[in-house]
DNA sequence: CAAGTGATTAGC
DNA sequence: CTAATCACTTGC
């Protein structure tokens, strides 16, 4: 499979690169270089200025929120709930402060790993959540910043999911944005058994 | 359904 | 400096 190039992250239309994410793989190897991956099955955009669910709502530009007004193409990671952290792909023109967050993946290669990394959960249970594919995955803090036309993680080419298979609704978690809380801009794979509840 | 957990942020 | 908040998960 064909890694992604930067091209297919800095295309302007960031709701169209959350769709287009579906399908996709996530790769992050882990440190004796077996690969781990998931394939992308839900994903929320985060549109920067005007979005005030956003963390660079109104350009708001701090030590976290920095290297999301990178150019499109590295990943975004923070930490929340003092337990859990997000994987969001950063997309856009240098200074377009939008990012992808993924929410859920299907386990791909390395279920094995995923499985004692997550301790004794259904399989099912293994991905389908943004705080939880982090664990499964092995993503931590050393992943923010990381360029994905690396070696470290990096997303491949997949299937292209139609759009009568992609199913549209509000994000999660956002109920302080008012009335950015109904904004279609969460995707899924309907029908996937692995998307959050 | 509610607690847990600590970085981040805004406000003094 | 302090305090509130949070793009979640799990176990009651």
């Amino acid at each position: 499979m064909r890694k992604l190039p930067s091209e297919f992250f800095t295309h302007d239309d960031t709701l169209e690169i959350a769709r287009e994410l579906l399908g996709k793989t996530l790769i992050v190897p882990d440190l004796k270089g077996n690969r781990v991956s998931g394939k992308i099955v839900e994903t929320e955009a985060y549109l920067g200025p005007e979005d005030k669910a956003a963390h660079s709502h109104n350009n708001l530009r701090t030590k976290r929120t920095e290297i999301m007004f990178a150019k499109g193409g590295v990943a975004y990671v923070f930490f929340v709930y003092g337990m859990y952290y997000q994987f969001n792909v950063v997309t856009g023109k240098m200074n377009v402060p939008h990012a992808v967050l993924i929410r859920a993946v299907e386990p791909v290669d390395g279920i094995e790993i995923m499985r004692e990394r997550r301790g004794k959960m259904p399989d099912k249970n293994l991905t389908s959540g943004p705080g939880k594919l982090c664990i499964a995955l092995g993503i931590d803090k050393n992943t923010n910043g990381l360029n994905l036309s690396g070696e470290k993680v990096w997303i491949e080419d997949g299937e292209n999911i139609p759009k009568s298979e992609i199913l549209a609704s509000g994000r999660i978690g956002i109920d302080y944005a008012e009335e950015f809380v109904e904004k279609p801009w969460r995707f899924c794979v309907k029908q996937n058994p692995f998307v959050s509840r």
